[in-house]
DNA sequence: TGATAATTCTATTGCACTATAGAAAAATAG
DNA sequence: CTATTTTTCTATAGTGCAATAGAATTATCA
């Protein structure tokens, strides 16, 4: 009660994130699921063989937990794509590595990822904002290559960069609706969007 | 009780139509905007300045209500669809108007639509797989097009006419998301976007 | 082992929500 | 105007849910 310090600290709060991030796993695929509004606190519960209440030793309300996930999901979203943006490559490759790296969580963290994007709009205000300033720094990435792209001769110049921006991203956000049920694996979905994305679908050839 | 036809069966059987109507318009919007597991019953009445029981007057349940709002949001879809696939033009024209149409029930009917791409899901089987065959068709619509144009040449012959089906629905659909933020008339985005999905980002002028 | 702290449990509160029952009010018809 | 039907209302039952309180259990460590 007064000061438990020294020992107690180090093992006990690894424990706690430990069995956090249990929680907050379960919580992604519940929430993937069912929705945010349609999960209860028993599904993620009933997930974890816990009862209820017991979940609230980790966290305070079930809205928490919904901006943690979405936080993971977000993570690491922006930085990559920062990082491809910098490697200097031409910026049809750099594009086709921006959308292959949009669908590549989807991989091993589908349940974020699918949280995040249909879900987050259920957060409260401020970690609304903080997820939207995210959103908003990875179209202004998107947009930022297609510019480049544009002035270097690379793209067409009469491109509108903020709509090739939405229908690019419209295009992969929509593989996590369908990429369970096609069997297709997602490096070859980033090679076909991409090669999509920069010739289209007309033939050049012939004609 | 027995059978009261003739006069009594006309005349209200309209006005309850039009009131079912009016309330299905007020749950579309609010299934629209705070999903279907969001929204409750009082909300749709609280729109109709009606009281909360009184709605089941008109409709069995709230799941029954959503039901009605899918099926009018899916309503013309395919039909359109089949419309366009059949009217003798060349297949990247036929694409564009695939293409626009998808996304003109966005300017007068966005609730319906919003509600349906997003909550279709929560459907009860039945219902839910109504709406699926229907998007299986049109599905079909699209990738019969693209296969049609490859056969004839209008389109390169290495495209995945599932995949590309999958990316141009994708990009389409996303517009319900942020089309009343970004100030551009609908026709404007199929413009853009059928121009995208033909030719791509690629300069193809000079290098 | 015995004390202390960490974790999970049982039990419950209180609220919001869907849906039903039946009365009241409004509209319509004879 | 009265009777009948249609529509809306009040009141409430019943359920499921998030969240809290505090006891019981388990782990930690001296």
């Amino acid at each position: 009660m007064t000061r438990q310090l020294k020992q107690t600290e180090k093992s006990p709060q690894r424990n706690v994130r430990k069995r956090r991030r249990e929680i907050v796993d379960a919580a992604a695929r519940v929430f993937a699921e069912r929705g945010y509004h349609g999960a209860s606190t028993q599904d993620i519960a009933d997930l974890l063989g816990m009862r209820q209440a017991s979940l609230y030793y980790y966290f305070d309300s079930k809205e928490t937990a919904l901006e943690e996930v979405c936080a993971l999901g977000a993570a690491g979203f922006v930085e990559k794509a920062e990082e491809i943006v910098r490697n200097g490559l031409p910026a049809q490759e750099r594009l086709c590595q921006l959308l292959a790296a949009h669908i590549a969580p989807l991989d091993h963290r589908a349940d974020y990822t699918r949280t995040f994007l249909n879900e987050r709009k259920w957060l409260p205000m401020e970690s609304r904002r903080k997820v939207g300033r995210m959103s908003r720094r990875l179209e202004a990435i998107f947009e930022r290559v297609i510019r480049e792209g544009i002035r270097n001769g690379e793209f067409r110049n009469d491109l509108n960069p903020r709509m090739t921006t939405l229908a690019l991203l419209g295009m992969m956000n929509a593989v996590s609706t369908w990429y369970e049920r096609e069997s297709i694996p997602l490096d070859r979905i980033a090679e076909l969007f991409g090669d999509l994305a920069l010739n289209g679908a007309s033939n050049t050839d012939a004609d």
